[in-house]
DNA sequence: TCAATATATATCGATGCCGAGGTATGATCG
DNA sequence: CGATCATACCTCGGCATCGATATATATTGA
């Protein structure tokens, strides 16, 4: 997932490690802060597969920097996971979230379209948290309120997003006007 | 976050490994499945510890079990990680809910008060996933449906849970009634 | 002039998680 | 009677991540 973030943002221009880190902080890290000892060796990794170049530049504002850009592989792969997630991508809310936050780099609208439909696909399949026995339990059994509030947030939200799937899938699929 | 839950389950009453797997796919299998090779170490890690005890029985369907029991030092374990969680688990959605999924365990309402207060005060604090410079973006700014989605979408989560949280930290606070 | 701060990159040990694989039992069905 | 399935538990290699630590430079302010 961070790689994905990596590649994405390099998708758009060449940035240096400290530069991405904010990006990817302001992206990620108010729910999941990235460490510099997870980043660094991220970039190492996808640099030593081919997927970025790196070239030392004098620092603009202190030390010198490494700016990375994306090679032809690297925006390949990138395409790849973004059309054809895994099923992780698709039901954790914070890899969807950066799926989505990258999505507009896969050029056929068919492509977006099909992964939108996978998630909704997800969002749609009937979910407990808990159950009693083999029976779901509504959120309105539990006397406690914070798993009620459990409940009703996850359906706000689900709610919330199938609005916005709808809505958006019909304007992929409908490309005629503008 | 596995222990966390692990705990919480089993201060309802003693359960055997599989029994456990269960649960815990229901509560956050759905997002993120939990593996055997995650759930079995977890368990041996806590019984280590001394936070739970294991007690072989014959299977009542099959092969024989290992009856999981809450030790004390479990218990207590439990409600430490519950009272004082970390800044993760604040953050977190998939480790918030958990703590959620088993906050009724702490016995005082002003513990429990003080944990929402904290996910509250991380709400409230305004964050922007996109940055122009040092500039927040706005929603309506992206031109594709895809960033424009993930922020809709983050608005009216974080809008539901704060309406939740009001009332919720209403009635904690006002514990005379009843 | 010295300390602190922001910029900028990197390594390393520990840890938790995943996926694949392995073992065993009792029930059901052909 | 044998195959298959659901139940039930566990190990191990590999890998991503975290937190701590280290290094170096330019600016700012005391």
């Amino acid at each position: 997932m961070l790689e994905l973030a990596i590649l994405g943002f390099l998708r758009d221009q060449p940035l240096h490690g400290y530069d991405l880190r904010t990006r990817v902080a302001a992206l990620m890290g108010h729910v999941r802060p990235v460490a510099d000892g997870t980043l660094y060796p991220a970039i190492k990794r996808l640099a030593a597969a081919g997927r970025l170049l790196r070239k030392d530049e004098p620092g603009a504002a202190a030390a010198p920097r490494r700016m990375l850009y994306l090679t032809q592989e690297g925006q390949e792969e990138l395409e790849r996971r973004l059309r054809d997630p895994a099923d992780l991508d698709i039901s954790d809310e914070n890899r969807w979230f950066t799926l989505l936050a990258f999505l507009r780099h896969l050029t056929d609208p068919e492509d977006q379209a099909n992964v939108l439909r996978r998630r909704l696909a997800f969002l749609e399949q009937p979910t407990s948290f808990f159950y009693d026995g083999p029976r779901p339990m509504a959120a309105e059994e539990f006397p406690d309120p914070f798993r009620q509030g459990l409940l009703t947030i996850a359906r706000a939200t689900t709610q919330a997003e199938l609005t916005w799937l709808h809505t958006t899938l019909a304007a992929l699929d409908s490309p005629t006007r503008t």
